[in-house]
DNA sequence: TTGGCGGTGTGACCAATGTCACCGATCTGC
DNA sequence: GCAGATCGGTGACATTGGTCACACCGCCAA
């Protein structure tokens, strides 16, 4: 990892000292598509940073359903371990590579030090707090106040932007996990939206028309 | 407001230093019950802390259906205000008094002060965060994961811890808002609650047996 | 080649919830 | 006491989503 590669993947630390620290000290890792960085129950000893690629961050249930809550993505944290970490909680959510992820890990105790020291670690944490209740209360809407097919939609946008591409490789059964719902509502759904023109399917493909997140917004 | 009370109210501040300065600088203020603090796409400009009664906190979606997310009570302060008014970010959930509420007020720019300056309060802060986590992702399950019956009699128990009382004065429309359904929905399940002898149904009033809570863990 | 498996399509059905309509009881202000 | 508002009860019905059953397809390994 150079300095280089880091700055770019942080772009709200400038701070060379902090930087510094954070080559030395760091401990940096690649995790490839699929790997479980984190279950509900176990403990967290540092602070991850997302350098590159991303990680799904998701809800569980006591009896295995899951539900999507988030993606890391470069330059961000997970405000659960924030918090998890300091008061040494166990997880209490699940996440999951999602993209092969280059990720830094900061121990706890450096993590606690640059909060005092740094005014960009500190403004770094703080606003990742803000960003994860946003996106906790987008998830809380979603679930509260929208039908599957809303949300459905939606997560094929996020999924979009996320992979930056209009196609989509995954099954159904997966979508359905990740909503929290089962895979014969989902195929109905992709269904309704293939008889619409919106997408088209194939095996383990989703095919998604450009003006889609256009559509779904009248 | 005296030292005492200030003492009593907020357990885990004991630098006398801090509490001096709340005292100094705090604007104290006391609301009754249904007043409206904080509405989605207000501003706030200080950290409510709360010394007394509780607030509750809720969700609105976009025409104006309500979820109820958390109380605030004593000794307790809102994540949302502290990550919103840091960074002068309209509010995204609406907080009405449920019970005579005395509040004391920190403006935003000593909020950030303290944060330096007193580990205790960059504790409260911190908790604070950790707390409101957890309990948002108690309503993401409530609502993703279990069928209204369950959510309503947990509701029940929720209120009357918070009110310390086995009977619960408010209307069904009132639950219902605060569930996010109807208004029929809930009079239909609190009368099977009756019918089970869980709970009693009077105009305006609900009776709760005192083993209610044991009753609905299995 | 064949059998199994994973992914998908679909009809039938059911449970949970939302919605509408309407009634009766109770309260409140005059 | 009366009118109007508020609250609660309830039947009927529609919609949404979850579940079950089963068929089909394409692939791959034995």
């Amino acid at each position: 990892m150079t300095i280089e590669k880091l700055r770019q993947a942080l772009p709200n630390i400038t701070d060379p000292k902090l930087i510094q620290l954070i080559m030395e000290k760091g401990q940096f890792v690649t995790f490839e598509p699929g790997k479980t960085l984190m279950e509900p129950g176990q403990f967290i000893k540092a602070v991850p940073l997302v350098l590159d690629g991303s990680i799904k961050i998701m809800r569980m249930d006591d009896d295995g359903k899951e539900l999507f809550l988030y993606y890391l993505e470069q330059g961000e944290t997970c405000a659960l371990s924030l918090t998890c970490c300091s008061a040494a909680r166990p997880s209490e959510i699940k996440a999951v590579v999602e993209e092969t992820a280059s990720m830094v890990f900061i121990p706890i105790q450096l993590h606690e030090q640059w909060m005092d020291e740094f005014k960009q670690w500190k403004d770094f944490v703080s606003s990742t707090y803000q960003q994860r209740f946003h996106e906790m209360l987008v998830a809380l809407d979603a679930v509260a106040f929208k039908r599957m097919d809303e949300r459905l939609m939606r997560y094929i946008v996020t999924k979009m932007k996320q992979l930056k591409a209009n196609e989509l490789h995954t099954t159904h059964q997966e979508i359905a996990n990740e909503l929290g719902t089962s895979r014969e509502v989902i195929s109905r759904l992709l269904k309704q939206l293939e008889k619409k023109k919106w997408i088209e399917l194939g095996r383990n493909v989703i095919y998604i028309r450009d003006d889609f997140e256009e559509l779904i917004s009248k």
